[in-house]
RNA sequence: GCCGGGGUGGCGGAAUUGGCAGACGCAACGGACUUAAAAUCCGUCGGAGCAAUCCUUGUGGGUUCGAGUCCCACCCCCGGCACCA
């Protein structure tokens, strides 16, 4: 008798053979075909969960199985070290981020292994390491270089708790830090910023990408582009030089039905508009505004409020003067912060005029409208009145006619607006890349030379929150020279947005230390785009677009030839248990290290693939996973307790064998390539079934039954490494299974012989008859009408349709 | 409110193009083995009914010879966005 499967002791055994025999070594220069399959790469927190481990256990399996297919697989990993959790994480405990972070990747690394990845470690990449910021800090350079990062003036996202500038893509749900959840203020603020919204357009294309439909809606979303006209109004105030104030609409065609504008209480003309009588309430009124978070403000619940400034501007179209308000429902970041404001046809002007008792005027009728009042916005399209020349034009019509009348003018004309901003990087924070550039009284902003990166990260630093960054209070750090004039400067102290670091990693991988560049040219030709890329859906907007931005950046640069860094983009569901989210407060967080030492990485890894469609998601059971430890306890039996030939060898039971081992083939394979994980391994447990019964009947040949047992052997290789690898050795076959090429089906082999057709009548199950597969339609109509089962069914009837469909059924359709 | 995804046995979930609903597994129940239990093996397992048979994929309609799958209306759950002029 063999012995017992054990985990515990083959696991670790074929680790460390693995190892040694470098066999995950990743060959720049294989004659294979390339394939990237890249995982998102983790944060570096305390410990890896179960959650982390559905997220890379699929990718792997697939690896593997690109691997046995012939692929050159470049399945690297690495760890994004840099950033705000690690230094808050640091803080609580007192010591330093970098320790605390090196530590953590110390364990995650171990985890990580311990489930039998074929990760090539030897690639591995740190973003912390000044190795890897070095060229952080040089593409921060290069976009500075080719104008796309500026440093500017604006209102930004202020998060109180993290003491730090916030992108707008780290705003979430209402207005609060991704990170901490504190409410989100904004502040006038000089940061640097990397010009995304130059490349708003592009960003809207995804014709050349295979990405899912719910991610691209997101970014366009995000992205929000929208067309319409900027519409200049004439002003003519006392004491201001401003002639015009212009506004940004969607409805060009209702601007005949203009009563009031509205400023954004920002904006730069409300001091100078605002006559002296009203300045106290709007000073009032502009104060409060500011102080306000950002849930305050842009609560839809909120009764839209404003303040009248006293002045008056000039409606170009109609000569009509309007008064001109503050409102805090206008977005200084939106358009041109200013709103020409149409009462009878937008919901929240209407709100406003009836407050505050200004006209309401119909210009768009629809086909209902009699000439009354309204008791509520019409917003739909319909036809323009009250509005001079352009009268009786529809809605369309008119909003092109009236923005080319506009342009003819030179009153403004066609317009476009996009929602995205461009992202800002600076952080007032310590744990991250030093920004590269120097301040010198007389240079004025001088990029730090290519030269003398990196600008490394002073390990000395006091961390206590002040809203400014610790670099500052490093004089070490903070005073350098002028790289131009020589002179006395200051370094820029504020560190760059982990974002930037994770929007090149994967260039990274393809060349991990290479010390010329950031990356080896060649090798980047030769491994990107990547091929497939997984990982959560909570990225759309921040990562996966940052992403796509950096590379049509240095695209532009000429640094590389695509614009599109993720040819195929898969997002994994989320592990639940218990139908609830896994959190420590909840305390039903499933740790994997137990679960490794107790069922074996093997089980685990093809549990987690058995759970549930991947892209859902699933629900963890510990009961359920029992299922997978008993299936493999099975094959292993299966595979060592001798097999023997009962009786006489059958051809039937030979062709059978075969049949159900080529359809298997064909079901894992194609489950594979379309990451229906769940459902391969149903194929599998199906197939073991099968051959359990073949090995109790004994009909088929000795060489026979190892071919189909070798066959199982190498679909469960990319699953359960260990396991295969072990049985792989001990049924005495060549190491290792993992350079072996996956199994190959032939159609004709795999194609049914025989069929079971279905007789319907009138669209209901009566019987099923087992036939040759060959069946001509004839012969099916005559055997369904001659079944004793359907025979009840048909007396006293007239058939009077029979609908026949090939290899499957007969439905007689009688009355 | 808008945009995605989803709703199938006691549970997780299967079901190419509209063609045998419930694969595979968990749990449960019955049996074998055992002094006993665990493990293992064999069997049953959507509901009603003695049975023939009928009912059954969130609800209600529709298209079709035939609907879990397509169309219309609605309900519920999950995720995202939400004053964007």
């Amino acid at each position: 008798m063999e012995a017992e499967y054990s985990p515990r002791a083959i696991e670790k055994k074929w680790q460390q053979k693995w190892a040694e025999d470098k066999l995950y070594r990743v060959d720049n220069h294989s004659p294979k075909p390339k394939y990237y399959s890249l995982t998102m790469f983790p944060y570096t927190s305390c410990d890896l969960h179960i959650g982390h481990w559905y997220n890379y256990v699929p990718p792997d399996v697939r690896a593997r199985f690109k691997r046995m297919q012939g692929y050159n697989v470049l399945h690297p990993m690495g760890f994004d070290a840099f950033g705000l959790p690690a230094e808050n994480a640091a803080i609580n405990r007192g010591i330093h981020p970098y320790t605390w972070t090196m530590k953590n990747i110390e364990n995650m690394r171990r985890q990580l292994e311990s489930i039998g990845t074929v990760y090539d470690w030897s690639r591995e990449i740190n973003t912390c390491l000044p190795e890897y910021y070095h060229w952080t800090q040089w593409f921060f350079l290069k976009l500075f270089e080719h104008d796309l990062a500026y440093r500017g003036k604006a209102p930004v996202n202020w998060c109180s708790g993290c003491q730090t500038v916030l992108a707008n893509e780290q705003v979430i749900g209402e207005g609060v830090c991704e990170r901490c959840g504190t409410a989100v203020t904004q502040r006038d603020l000089e940061q640097w910023f990397f010009r995304i919204t130059r490349y708003a357009d592009e960003l809207l294309q995804y014709e050349d990408i295979d990405w899912p439909e719910r991610i691209k809606i997101m970014q366009r979303n995000w992205i929000g582009k929208s067309l319409g006209a900027e519409i200049s109004f004439a002003l003519d105030h006392p004491g201001v030089e401003e002639k015009e104030i212009r506004v940004f609409t969607t409805r060009p065609d209702t601007a005949f039905g203009v009563t009031f504008m509205v400023l954004a209480p920002e904006h730069s003309l409300v001091a100078k508009l605002t006559l002296p009588d009203k300045k106290t309430e709007v000073e009032a009124y502009v104060e409060r505004s500011r102080r306000q978070t950002d849930i305050e403000r842009l609560s839809t619940e909120k009764e839209k409020d404003g303040v009248f400034t006293g002045a008056f501007v000039t409606n170009k179209l109609n000569g009509e003067k309007v008064p001109v308000w503050i409102a805090d429902y206008v977005l200084l970041s939106y358009g041109t912060g200013a709103v020409m404001a149409v009462p009878a046809h937008d919901e929240r002007d209407f709100a406003f005029a009836t407050k505050y008792d200004i006209p309401i005027r119909v210009v768009i009728a629809s086909p209902e409208w009699q000439g009354g009042e309204l008791d509520e916005a019409y917003i739909e399209p319909g036809t323009m009145v009250n509005s001079g020349q352009f009268n009786r034009l529809s809605s369309q019509e008119g909003a092109k006619a009236v923005s080319d009348f506009l342009a003819e003018k030179d009153y403004g004309g066609h317009a476009v607006t996009y929602r995205i901003r461009d992202w800002i990087i600076s952080r007032q924070r310590y744990w991250g890349a030093p920004i590269p550039m120097i301040y010198c009284e007389k240079c004025g902003i001088v990029p730090v030379p290519e030269a003398d990166l990196p600008v490394l990260l002073p390990e000395d630093a006091d961390f206590g929150l002040t809203g400014e960054s610790p670099l500052k209070r490093n004089e070490d750090f903070l005073r350098t020279t002028c790289p131009e004039c020589q002179g006395a400067a200051k370094r820029e102290t504020d560190t760059i947005d982990s974002f930037l670091d994770n929007s090149w990693y994967y260039f990274r991988y393809c060349s991990p230390h290479y010390d010329k560049a950031a990356f080896d040219p060649r090798e980047v030709k030769n491994w990107m785009p990547v091929d497939i890329y997984t990982g959560g859906a909570e990225h759309a907007v921040g990562h996966l677009m940052y992403a796509r931005f950096f590379t049509k950046a240095i695209r532009d640069m000429g640094l590389i030839d695509f614009g599109e860094p993720f040819k195929r983009l898969f997002n994994q569901g989320i592990i639940i248990k218990d139908h609830q989210k896994m959190s420590k407060s909840r305390g039903n967080v499933v740790a994997p290290d137990d679960l490794v030492s107790s069922l074996g990485a093997d089980t685990l890894r093809a549990y987690l693939m058995f759970l549930g469609p991947w892209e859902q998601g699933g629900d963890w059971s510990d009961s359920g996973i029992s299922g997978i430890s008993r299936w493999l306890v099975r094959v292993w039996k299966l595979a060592l307790e001798p097999y023997r030939v009962k009786g006489k060898t059958g051809e039937q039971a030979h062709t059978d064998l075969q049949r159900t081992t080529h359809q298997t083939i064909r079901k894992v394979t194609d489950d594979l390539e379309k990451l229906r994980f769940n459902t391969m391994i149903s194929a599998l447990m199906e197939f073991t079934n099968y051959l359990t019964g073949v090995k109790e009947t004994g009909r088929v040949s000795d060489s026979a039954w190892k071919g189909a047992l070798k066959t199982l052997l190498l679909m469960l290789a990319p699953t359960a490494p260990h396991f295969a690898e072990e049985l792989w050795q001990k049924t005495e076959q060549e190491y290792s299974i993992h350079n072996q090429d996956w199994p190959v089906w032939d159609e004709e082999i795999a194609k049914d012989e025989e069929i079971t057709l279905v007789i319907q009548v009138n669209g209901k199950l009566r019987d099923r008859i087992t036939v040759q597969a060959s069946i001509t339609e004839d012969e099916a109509l005559w055997l369904a009408e001659e079944s004793h089962k359907v025979e009840g069914y048909l007396k006293g009837k007239d058939i009077i349709k029979k609908v026949y469909i090939q290899g499957k059924l007969v439905n007689l359709v009688v009355r």
